[in-house]
DNA sequence: GACGGATGACCAAGGCTGAGCTGATAGAGG
DNA sequence: CCTCTATCAGCTCAGCCTTGGTCATCCGTC
């Protein structure tokens, strides 16, 4: 499902009109980003979260020539989904 | 961060109402959940993609008593960052 | 506006899975 | 049309994920 997609399906159940759901989503985007950048959690409840999580300086490789290669540090965006999302996507081969 | 901030930010962003912001909010992230759901992968380029990872079963243990327990395969939201917000939780050390 | 219900964070410790490294190409999305 | 993403290879370790009770907080209702 691509982003025009989305739109389209939510302009259709929200009744309203495509531009601007496509300007709310593209804005809602926008605000996550930027609070990701200050360091600030998301929360979507009861759909998840994002948040920034560090990620340390690790011993990589590359696949390709099997090369040892240093992995600096980084901050890495996250989505911990929520209870909501969790049950959502399990199987109804066990219905809880 | 929550969803009342967000939306209060992108309302104020958009100059749309608030209501109506609130409601394709809800409606996008339900859409999000029903693709999901249906093993759909949700691409929201350049911000990233939501999906599904399947997680193998498993030994955990449980951290209080220290037993072990069998986890069972399920599946699980997760949430790929595309290269805007990769690049955007970095520190602006380097700025690109 | 205030309260109640519900959800998430938190913590413990330990083991194993999965992410992620490169990078070129192909295909698709904006 | 341009940019972006997925894909794939093999290998490694670090982050996650488990339980469960409690507390704070967030959402929704009255």
């Amino acid at each position: 499902m691509t982003k025009a997609e989305l739109i389209e399906e939510v302009s259709t159940k929200t009744e309203l009109k495509r531009r601007d759901v496509s300007d709310i989503v593209d804005s809602v985007l926008e605000c996550v980003k930027g609070a990701l950048q200050k360091g600030d959690k998301v929360q979507l409840i009861p759909f998840g979260s994002f948040e920034v999580r560090k990620r340390k300086a690790r011993e990589g490789r590359n696949p390709k020539t099997g090369e040892k290669l240093m992995i600096s540090a980084r901050t890495v965006p996250a989505f911990h989904p929520g209870k909501d999302l969790r049950d959502a996507v399990q199987k109804p081969v066990k219905k809880k």
